[in-house]
DNA sequence: GTTGGCATGTAACCGGTTACATGATTTT
DNA sequence: AAAATCATGTAACCGGTTACATGCCAAC
């Protein structure tokens, strides 16, 4: 429960005050550019929801408008009492398991299949996963050429690329498992 | 695309069909339980979902009402459509990258805090992960020692296991490289 | 002057959650 | 007779997606 009485989700809300907390004021239309460049793999929004959600932030007085620029740019800086709940958010927020989770359902539901086609689908994961594996240490390689340790996104990187791996060894032991005793 | 025409996610669908393939026929009651006994994990969906959706399922062909018994009971079948959609799902499907993820998003903005305030917050993630990998290898051990090996789930297992084994490694990797480089 | 990027918003819809509502049968 | 469980449904609401809609400003 936070500061103003809501106790679900809202990690829209999060992101964005975190964003205007790590880079500074910002527009909505800024921010959906850095959804799409920064928060992109653990969180995504569309200009439709954010634009209306930040409306709501400023009358729950998180942000504010301090500017006006052309074209009826409006710069949203982060408030006080939204920098608390952020960091109360940060500091207390407890992870909950994702209870959506369409890997695991088709996980789940693999034995309905014949082997050799349990095989082939996890054939097919394994490449995607590694594919997408290979994505994500070039993230972290580029980045760590050009700048110092730990910024936004690093910590967040690292989590991807050692889960994504889990899949990785995951599909590889399924499907010799498969093999070995059909 | 599916033979019904529909691109987007249906997962809830898939959930079901994979329930009536597997255990028979069954009432939109007994799929509710189904739901919290086994497929919890990773996928969740309540009565007053799955109802309506076994009625559209109907409409669309995919299951029928074979029987009818006491207090309204409706017994649903899968049928021949329903099994093929079901299948094509299961080979066809491709994994997509969850794109909301509330541990990843905790992750990406842990630089926000200060560091003695991240580890506090990475050494309670820890402790989460390790309470949840070990109620899920409780779920094996418990299910190896009274049945043969690969029944339903025992793939979603393995895969929770290893992801949740891996954000395990990676709030431990996190905890001790704030320490070293503050 | 036209194209493209900047910039904001709304409306319709869908999937999912919570709460409301009802009634039959079994168990105690 | 009361309580628990079986069994089905609907309504209100919320978060998120897609599509619609508008207009300003800069570059070519």
């Amino acid at each position: 429960m936070s500061i103003l009485g809501y106790s679900w989700v809202m990690s829209l809300r999060i992101a964005l005050l975190g964003l205007l907390a790590a880079a500074g004021p910002a527009s909505g239309y800024d921010l959906t550019k850095k959804f799409e460049l920064s928060v992109a793999h653990v969180w995504q929004a569309g200009h439709s929801q954010i634009y209306p959600e930040l409306a709501k932030m400023t009358v729950d007085g998180l942000v504010t408008v301090e500017a006006e620029g052309p074209r009826g740019r409006k710069l949203y800086t982060i408030t006080p009492e939204g920098t608390a709940e952020l960091r109360t958010w940060l500091i207390e927020h407890n992870v909950s398991p994702p209870v959506r989770n369409e890997a695991g359902l088709h996980a789940f539901l693999l034995p309905l299949l014949e082997p050799h086609e349990a095989i082939a689908v996890l054939q097919r994961m394994k490449a995607y996963y590694e594919a997408r594996l290979s994505e994500l240490e070039g993230f972290r390689a580029t980045k760590h050429a050009s700048e110092h340790r730990h910024r936004f996104g690093d910590y967040a990187l690292d989590l991807g690329i050692r889960q994504v791996g889990a899949a990785v060894e995951w599909a590889d032991h399924s499907i010799a498992d498969i093999e070995r005793s059909g």
